[in-house]
DNA sequence: CCTGATCATGAC
DNA sequence: TCATGATCAGGA
């Protein structure tokens, strides 16, 4: 007896295990452990995961597997253990760790059909007979569509006329290519002869394959011969040619010529802080390297040849980069160095294009995968290397369950691989710089610029001052003197717009009053394309009003500063500026981001002006002016890293200038000027900031000195909510030792949310090795009322944000 | 006594 | 998560 023990794809905290099948015969020498499955569960079917196999079981009656879902495995053990972890770690359930590793389309679909058992539809009640009209089967979503009543259906299955029958789809496709050849190219000659005078083209069709018989694709033959794809019809059908289907991928990077580059040679620091590396990677070791390397210090060429490495000893590697610096700049940079051997995954393409990629790396036909945080599930097999640029990003850390950090699996997987594991930034976060100073991490330094230029002067404009001297525009006189200097001299600005912090919300002039969502403890936001009020939160949208519903008032106006609204007074400012704005409006649509990166590139514009995702990777020689718009709109943000991200955010948006001949120049306005993340990191000074920073945070008890877990708890009753998060609390603090903290039951920034409250707690912790454990007992605790009374508590180990 | 609505339970 | 059977309130 050949029994499978399959994880099911239903996520529920009691479904949280293994369930044991049998394979059935025909299977036997097809199941693996890796594959997805059909399984039959209480009434349904589900797919599943094989995730283990045994001779035997300890269940009595065992259903069979109904179905085998793939021909190769799609998880290596590796990648089912590493499943495991992070279940454990992050408290999500195994079925969503596994779906997460694998690209969309591999998810299945479910549908419900209700399937006809006898003949003929005689016996039917007249509403199924409209409803079948010849047919077998039928799904659920018509049936809902025509709004058919259940008990038509029920009463149709008692006497035995129908049944409902499950079925598991999968989504994935493969992009087939149709191509022709002759089958057997000896008869052609002779069979030219019975080809009618007047055919021509059948003719031209047979002369082609004569002289070179090797097939084609059928659309490029119809290209080169003029002919049709009728005409190839007809050859098919006398037995002369046949076509016949062949997958492809969908390259969204094909019709591009990637110059081919070699390595650059390296400086001295370069080279020193490559040495460890590539030993790391010869002696086949584990270890966690912190590259510090200014903006402009040549990292990537310390990426690139270090992958070499692990390339030529036959071993793979991953890059992870942030989604937003994904650009076609480091695509190239990276396809230009190893060609067809690169995968590339990001947000940007197709499902189907990501399921191509990924394909690619688990037939083994590539070795290096550059993407974004779930790149970082890559399928290989023998990882020589893994890195990731601009460690300090938050987006990986993922926000909804399972709630990984890519930089935790890096780990998890070189160590698993024994091989190194890079984390590379110019401003790395507080806690992964404390690791290199302790010798945690190995700290590598990159100091100077690879061209030995200077970082761009930082000038600090103080907005209050600028108030007094009676400039209330959102441009301070210096600024405005450069930006004007630099188009003279037709060079280029990028000005950047922090929107974090600033909403465009609106306000009642007359009462004061702001427009809420009725649903969420939130103001909505203005829309300005379609008129509208929407709710960031749940999908709520009223048209904009144009009297205040409470006074009645006509002035009601929205408030706050959008890249829109920056724009329209920076043209008033400059009326002959050419500018491009970048936000998230005019980079929805696909390829709009690298569309307009392009047309500044060329130099179609004088002035960049754009939120966050301006400040990373982009590489243009002539823009030597970057002015920050509002360098404290972050620090007013009630989050304890905020000091750290606009160090981090000045840092990295100062090196976006004067990269290459011409010297740059950076702008900061600021309301305040002398705190200390904006004056350091005018002066660049890295270390400076994190030994200030570092006291705050002992002082306050925050991350790197303490690690945190937030727990947020929320049911549509108020009243509910504080007693559970009570509970919740009493229990953490029987549970924890006293150095432990726990602070709450407190509401959330925003305490409701569609109509749901929201209540927290936070861990604060040194050493809980039973954290785990003990968080997953406090939530099995609360099962039934999460399953039966619409209970949620979402745990979130090392939050990114206390929402 | 029937009907629809809500609840509790189990799924290899 | 979701189908099922049990239980309960309300209507005539």
């Amino acid at each position: 007896m050949k029994v499978a023990r399959v994880i099911v794809d239903v996520p529920s905290m009691s479904i949280d295990r293994l369930f044991d099948y049998l394979i059935p015969e025909k299977y036997e020498d097809i199941v693996e452990k890796g594959m997805r499955v059909i399984v039959p569960f209480g009434p349904r079917k589900v797919m599943g995961f094989v995730v283990d196999m045994q001779n035997d079981s300890s269940i009595e009656k065992l259903k069979s597997i109904v179905e085998v879902m793939d021909m190769t495995p799609v998880l290596t053990d590796e990648l089912l253990k590493l499943g495991t972890w992070l279940a454990d770690t992050t408290l999500s359930f195994k079925i969503s760790t596994l779906q997460v590793m694998l690209p969309q389309i591999l998810k299945a679909k479910y549908n419900k059909e209700l399937k006809l058992l006898v003949e003929g539809e005689e016996e039917l009640s007249p509403v199924l007979k409209s409803l079948f009209v010849g047919r077998a089967v039928v799904s659920f979503s018509e049936i809902e569509e025509r709004n058919i009543s259940y008990h038509h259906i029920q009463k149709a299955i008692k006497d035995g006329y129908v049944e409902v029958q499950y079925v598991v789809k999968s989504k994935e496709t493969k992009k087939k290519l149709t191509w022709v050849r002759p089958v057997n190219p000896l008869l052609l000659e002779e069979a030219l002869v019975d080809i009618p005078k007047h055919a021509k083209k059948q003719r031209v069709i047979i002369e082609y394959f004569l002289e070179d018989n090797e097939p084609l694709p059928i659309k490029q033959l119809e290209g080169k011969l003029h002919t049709t794809r009728s005409t190839v019809q007809t050859l098919v059908q006398k037995g002369l040619l046949e076509t016949y289907e062949q997958e492809i991928y969908r390259d969204p990077y094909e019709n591009r010529n990637f110059e081919k580059t070699d390595p650059l040679p390296l400086t001295t620091e370069q080279a020193e802080v490559i040495e460890p590396i590539h030993e790391t990677i010869q002696k086949e070791n584990h270890d966690v390297f912190l590259l510090h390397g200014v903006t402009g210090s040549g990292k990537t060429e310390v990426y690139l040849q270090s992958i070499q490495k692990a390339i030529e000893k036959g071993q793979e590697a991953i890059v992870l980069v942030p989604e937003i610096s994904l650009t076609p700049q480091m695509v190239h940079r990276f396809k230009g160095r190893f060609g067809s051997k690169v995968a590339v995954m990001h947000s940007g393409l197709s499902a189907g294009e990501k399921f191509d990629e990924w394909r690619k790396i688990q037939r083994q036909e590539v070795q290096v995968v550059v993407g974004a945080r779930s790149a970082i599930f890559a399928p290989f097999r023998h990882l020589g290397i893994i890195i990731i640029d601009e460690e300090h990003e938050t987006s990986y850390k993922q926000d909804d369950t399972p709630r990984y950090h890519a930089r935790d699996v890096a780990i998890f997987r070189g160590e698993f691989h024994q091989c190194p594991v890079v984390l590379g930034s110019a401003t790395p976060t507080l806690e992964s710089f404390a690791r290199g100073k302790k010798g945690v991490y190995k700290l590598l330094t990159l100091s100077k610029r690879v061209n030995n230029q200077n970082m761009p002067e930082v000038d600090i404009v103080d907005m209050r001052e600028e108030l007094h001297k009676g400039n209330r525009s959102m441009f301070s006189f210096p600024l405005q003197e450069k930006i004007q200097e630099r188009i003279q001299k037709k060079e280029q600005i990028v000005l950047l717009l922090n929107r974090r912090g600033y909403s465009t919300f609106v306000m009642c002039r007359d009462c004061g009053s702001t427009i809420d969502c009725p649903h969420c403890d939130i103001s909505l936001t203005y829309h300005r394309k379609q008129e509208k009020l929407k709710c960031h939160y749940c999908s709520y949208e009223i048209p904009m009003p144009k009297l205040c519903p409470h006074c009645e008032s006509e002035s009601i106006r929205y408030f706050g500063t959008g890249t829109q609204k920056v724009e329209e007074s920076l043209q008033q400012t400059f009326p002959e500026a050419r500018i491009i704005r970048m936000d998230v409006d005019t980079t929805r649509r696909k390829g709009a981001h690298e569309r307009l990166l392009a047309q500044f590139k060329d130099k179609k514009a004088d002035i960049l002006l754009g939120t966050q995702m301006i400040a990373k990777g982009l590489d243009f020689d002539n823009v030597t002016l970057v002015g920050v718009l509002a360098a404290d709109s972050m620090l007013h943000i009630p989050d304890f890293r905020s000091a750290e991200k606009t160090f981090q955010l000045l840092t990295q948006v100062s090196g976006r200038a004067g990269r290459h001949q011409l010297p740059g120049e950076v702008i900061v306005q600021t309301y305040t000027p002398d705190h200390y993340s904006v004056e350091l990191a005018s002066q660049y000074d890295y270390e400076a900031f994190f030994g200030h920073e570092m006291k705050v945070r002992k002082a306050f008890q925050y991350p790197p000195y303490y690690f945190l877990a937030l727990i947020t708890i929320s049911h549509p009753n108020h009243p509910y909510v504080i007693q559970v998060t009570q509970r919740v609390a009493k229990k953490l603090n029987e549970m924890s030792n006293n150095q432990t903290k726990i602070l709450g039951p407190t509401p959330s920034p925003i305490t409701r949310i569609k109509n749901r409250y929201r209540y927290q707690c936070m861990v604060k912790y040194r050493n809980e090795p039973n954290l785990y454990t003990n968080m997953r007992k406090i939530v099995q605790e609360f099962e039934h009322e999460i399953q039966n009374k619409d209970l949620q508590i979402n745990v979130d180990f090392q939050p990114n944000h206390m929402m």
